[in-house]
DNA sequence: CCATATTCAAGGGTAAACCCCTATTCACGT
DNA sequence: ACGTGAATAGGGGTTTACCCTTGAATATGG
């Protein structure tokens, strides 16, 4: 198999340094370049044309956010793992949104890059444990207010059935005829959920059902 | 160090085994028990209080979602690390939201099982990369439809602004009333986007604006 | 066994949203 | 000067949603 050809984007020496040498042990793995700032690696990508690049997320010049915009723009095939010292939302899921197909923490093993690397460069991805437990929280948050005395409990299995039916999209007359009852009775149903769960509009219904995860966007 | 406790949960006996001999060879892991089921599985957490379940998914009797569910309920201090052979969301998505910390692929390396015990155990989370990708894509989703040729770029100041104020519940003599307008022209503007989105209700309206990340739960 | 509560069902009336069309004004580029 | 697109406004009719009330069947509890 051949090797996955990489390119270092951070702008300490010491760390690229570090980093070539660790990857080196690995095998599988080609560093063809590095670059000191997201500019350079701009450049670099386009000469080198690497399978994946491993990006310094705190640098001068271009911050590695701008730089993995760019690069995911110009060259859509190219994967990004981005690093970073900070285990923070802040920092990771901007990320994510601009590109980056894995992230690694700076304090996880060093053997994570090189998993990392392969992960990406197969079209998976790769989370350090610090990392994915953000992502983990972040969709549980969702169901821990479930834990809580959710008044949904309180309703009963045809509210429920008409909630769900409601927030997909279907009218009051569509319920009533997948249902065999009439629209005034679906109305009865939706005036009844309604109140117990507090909410007074179509649109805070769906609000409220994509936060309990009843439908998904 | 102590060694961290673990349960393990899986209808196949073969496959306890051998997990059970995998992990014996980690040494900082030690399986204190075993379960045929999420029933009987919920019982021994019980008896054994372990640090780490490790849950197969697919099980007869009760279902690995079914027991999660249960053992947070009961059990909130002890760490889950879901298992199973299906890299999808809907097999993975639901058990997040029940309450596992982790998820590891079948399909994946048998090294990832002890990460994956270590990291949750450590209250941190761990995902194989197959099942990383998921949740990856799942936040660039936002992003990639913006990068395609969204018919949002195609609205005027105007109409984004409606779309905005409708999705946070105003209604439309509210809206009129905020820009000193008549309410027919609100809907007037109301019409022109939603033809331009493709959109034919309110309720898909704020489904988009959540996609979009113009509004958030 | 009776009283009460809950669920499911349905009607009537009002207000709001939705649909199709037209029309004026203003700005912008050709 | 002309066409285009945006913002504004309105008419008229249909559909839906929202609010209040009622009634029947089925628990649930004293």
């Amino acid at each position: 198999m051949r090797e996955i050809k990489v390119l270092i984007v951070d702008d300490h020496a010491i760390v690229r340094d570090g980093i070539c040498s660790l990857l080196a042990l690995a095998g599988d793995i080609e560093v063809v370049g590095e670059a000191a700032n997201g500019m350079e690696g701009l450049e670099k990508v386009g000469e080198l044309l690497p399978d994946v690049v491993l990006m310094d997320m705190a640098m001068p010049v271009m911050g590695g956010l701008e730089a993995i915009r760019r690069i995911r723009k110009e060259f859509a095939g190219i994967k990004i793992l981005a690093l970073t010292q900070y285990d923070d939302k802040e920092h990771v899921f901007p990320a994510i949104q601009a590109g980056a197909t894995g992230f690694v923490s700076k304090t996880a093993a060093s053997s994570e890059l090189a998993h990392g690397i392969r992960a990406v460069s197969a079209g998976e991805s790769y989370l350090s444990p610090s990392i994915a437990r953000l992502f983990v929280e972040d969709y549980q948050s969702v169901a821990l207010t479930e834990a809580t005395n959710d008044p949904y409990e309180q309703l009963t299995d045809r509210e429920r059935e008409m909630l769900k039916l409601v927030v997909e999209g279907y009218k009051t007359r569509q319920i009533a005829e997948l249902l065999n009852i009439t629209p005034k009775t679906v109305e009865g149903h939706k005036t009844s959920l309604m109140k117990k769960l507090g909410i007074h509009s179509n649109l805070d219904l769906v609000k409220y059902a994509l936060r309990r995860g009843i439908i998904s966007v």
